[in-house]
DNA sequence: TGTACATCAGTGAACGCGCGTTCACTGATGTAC
DNA sequence: TGTACATCAGTGAACGCGCGTTCACTGATGTAC
């Protein structure tokens, strides 16, 4: 049965919703296409009628769940004064670390991303350099321009390891995994204020 | 037919190693155990007499992994004069990034120990405690002592978040994985001597 | 505006295949005498 | 030291099940007249 064009677009969404809050979860050789298919409220021929492969519907779920992660980021650091800290405290945190649905799509799929092939990379690609220009605005001006970008991927590579040991160790050692946190946090915040943590250490 | 004492043990290590290889290659999920036991030179059965479960035997497969990783890095910065830069020159690098099989289990199974059970992310903490000694052995006498521990977990954080970035991202965009490798690598080594770079640029 | 019909998203059966785990059996090892 | 035998690592068939993908078919949509 053909079905309008709302539908067709409203279907392909709960698709790719589905998709990613699975993928996060269990890993995405953790979940079969007949699961998805049935928790978007389709068969798995509907899934193949949208996507040529379950690669191309990890590639599309993975570009939804790192723009939606980013969104709700950048939403928590909007009027901060301090948008550096304001972005740590709501990505290296314990609320994140525990959120196994809505958990960033970096930290959920880290080493399976790598498996996958170049368009699910492309979206990695894509979601890692918005997100690095996000944390260079909130370096803020205490670092000079130049070194900005690299700073920022510095930063981001430490969100993410840490939340990513944070979770794997966490069932064992929920001690170590806070410890792991804080440690990260304050080390991070450090880096867009090495000048000013220093000027009240040092004569200035 | 019952086997020597000896030849117990050398299979149960070609299945650890064989195990482990492969499960940093293709993913926990992504092996079979029929596989993981023919590349050892077995069949299925015999992994069932020396391991109860896969899990069982990914938990015992990631501690060896671990220990391994760990001597290999241990060794190359061995006799260092810069124990840290040489630390970082050996693991965040290319090198490392594009070795599959030898990789880091932090790094190639980051995302998936996280879903694994209690035993497995034990052996992650023991192996996340046993790196961090070594990171913060590293960082020497110009970090206080009482600073040590904690500095060298957000170094770790980043070491672990720099490789499985440059991992996921090296398939469709390789300058900027190597961008990320340079970033974080250079971003660590100041962890070590943030007052020695400082003292260079600031009136002592 | 009303009608005829081509389009194509979605259905559900079917494909061959590998999954983790169990179990009755085998036969060399290693122990007890 | 030599023999009898219990042990138990390893074999391979079998279990039910879910995997990703294909395909002939359905029937409401949306277009052409």
């Amino acid at each position: 049965m053909k079905v309008s064009k709302e539908q067709v677009a409203a279907n392909r969404r709960a698709l790719v919703r589905a998709a990613g809050r699975m993928f996060r979860e269990r890993g995405i050789d953790g979940v079969g296409v007949a699961e998805i298919s049935q928790r978007a409220g389709l068969t798995h021929g509907a899934l193949y009628a949208q996507f040529a492969s379950k690669q191309d519907l990890a590639a599309e779920a993975l570009a939804d769940g790192l723009a939606r992660g980013h969104a709700q980021l950048t939403a928590a650091a909007a009027q901060a004064d301090a948008p550096l800290e304001a972005l740590l405290d709501f990505y290296v945190s314990r609320r994140h670390r525990d959120d196994i649905v809505r958990c960033c799509a970096m930290v959920a799929s880290a080493s399976e991303i790598a498996r996958q092939d170049r368009r699910v990379s492309a979206e990695l690609s894509r979601g890692l350099e918005r997100l690095t220009a996000t944390v260079a605005a909130a370096l803020g001006p205490r670092v000079p321009a130049k070194d900005r970008r690299r700073r920022a991927l510095a930063v981001v590579a430490g969100m993410v390891g840490g939340l990513v040991l944070a979770r794997g160790t966490v069932k064992s050692d929920a001690h170590l995994s806070d410890e792991i946190l804080d440690s990260v946090r304050a080390a991070l915040a450090d880096a867009g204020g090495v000048r000013k943590r220093l000027a009240g250490a040092l004569p200035d």
